[in-house]
DNA sequence: TGTACATCAGTGAACGCGCGTTCACTGATGTAC
DNA sequence: TGTACATCAGTGAACGCGCGTTCACTGATGTAC
């Protein structure tokens, strides 16, 4: 017998209902009794799905960084030139954070909600991860893109903008959004692009 | 009557154990009752000396971040060509967080800890925060480093160290404090630096 | 087609536990005269 | 110098509360024959 359709449904509610939590309530009252009495869902039945509320947690987050993850990724379809492939994964990440703060929100946060189950998030994470990776490294080789490890080629890229995106998330006054997006891509390209004088 | 000196030594010690309990313990572990336990301090004198543990929070925060800064200002002390000065930051943040990572951890933390008391932790930040943004501006004045505004030079300059550093603290694997010294400094630069054809 | 049955899904009371905070109190310290 | 006294510092039992989890149970769903 495979999982019936409306545990599918309560999944979602569930999903759905801890997002809300942690956007209203922060992380204080990210709990798993405000997560029930939200979703209508009972304390026993979320038990049942997740087995217990870091399995929730994992689930959740697992979630919200596949779609982040896919963002970029199609904000790389069809592009072959490398700066314009920096300029839109910097835009498509702060457009991911403006359409979605709140996910982007739990994203940062993941590492401070105590332990999440890694190793099941990772299943979501890495084969995205590479599909990203996959398109970067033909621009290292050929030299358009400086010839770095790309764990250090990642921290260039994602760095400021992942910052931009934490300030902007906590309210912090003075970020805004669409200037990082004017002003960001092209600096960023810069650091990374292979010549001594690169564009 | 000023205050007394065992008063001090008393927050003193509760302020170790407390970065010591979230080292140890994680977010998770990171309580009031660890602290005074840990200490050795009893749950009153606690609340005499920060009135709640949201006030214990907010002072680590504050002196960690103070710290830190300190740190970059004495990095940039007598430095004057901004190529230097940039690259000092960079060695200089990663130093830190060599040297204290815990600091560094629970610096990175502060956002998703719960209500920290934002102002307060402000009064140690903002003068040392106007001290470096003294250093930059008038590099950008001279036109040596480009002219963006100064929030997004911020993004650009500490976004790729922050992400090493939590990334390191968090202990992810393949990342490497000593490479990214070696290897960040010059792209950062580069993203940062006026000219088109920057050096 | 109908019915028996295994499994999935969902319920909510009850559990023990540790949380942050309060409070009435004692002891130590430094000042005033 | 000595002593009274106000304030600072420190104690620990007790408070109510909400936490994550368990469990015995009922109901829904889909399969087998």
């Amino acid at each position: 017998m495979t999982r019936q359709r409306r545990g599918e449904e309560t999944v979602r509610r569930l999903l759905d209902a801890a997002l809300a939590v942690y956007t209203d309530d922060g992380p204080q009252g990210f709990t798993m009794r405000a997560v029930t009495a939200r979703s209508g869902v009972s304390v026993g039945s979320l038990y049942h799905h997740f087995g217990s509320f870091d399995g929730l947690a994992t689930a959740l987050y697992s979630e919200c960084m596949a779609d982040l993850l896919d963002v970029l990724i199609a904000a790389l379809e069809g592009v072959d030139d490398p700066r314009s492939g920096v300029h839109a994964l910097v835009e498509a990440y702060l457009g991911f954070v403006r359409a979605s703060p709140v996910k982007a929100r739990f994203i940062h946060a993941s590492p401070y909600l105590g332990h999440l189950e890694q190793k099941t998030a990772a299943v979501a994470k890495e084969p995205r991860l590479d599909a990203l990776v996959a398109w970067l490294r033909p621009h290292i080789a050929s030299g358009a893109v400086a010839d770095l490890p790309v764990s250090m080629i990642e921290m260039l890229l994602i760095g400021p903008v992942a910052e931009v995106a934490r300030r902007w998330v906590a309210g912090e006054p003075g970020v805004d959004l669409d200037e990082a997006a004017r002003l960001l891509p092209e600096p960023i390209w810069r650091s990374l692009s292979g010549g001594p004088y690169g564009a």
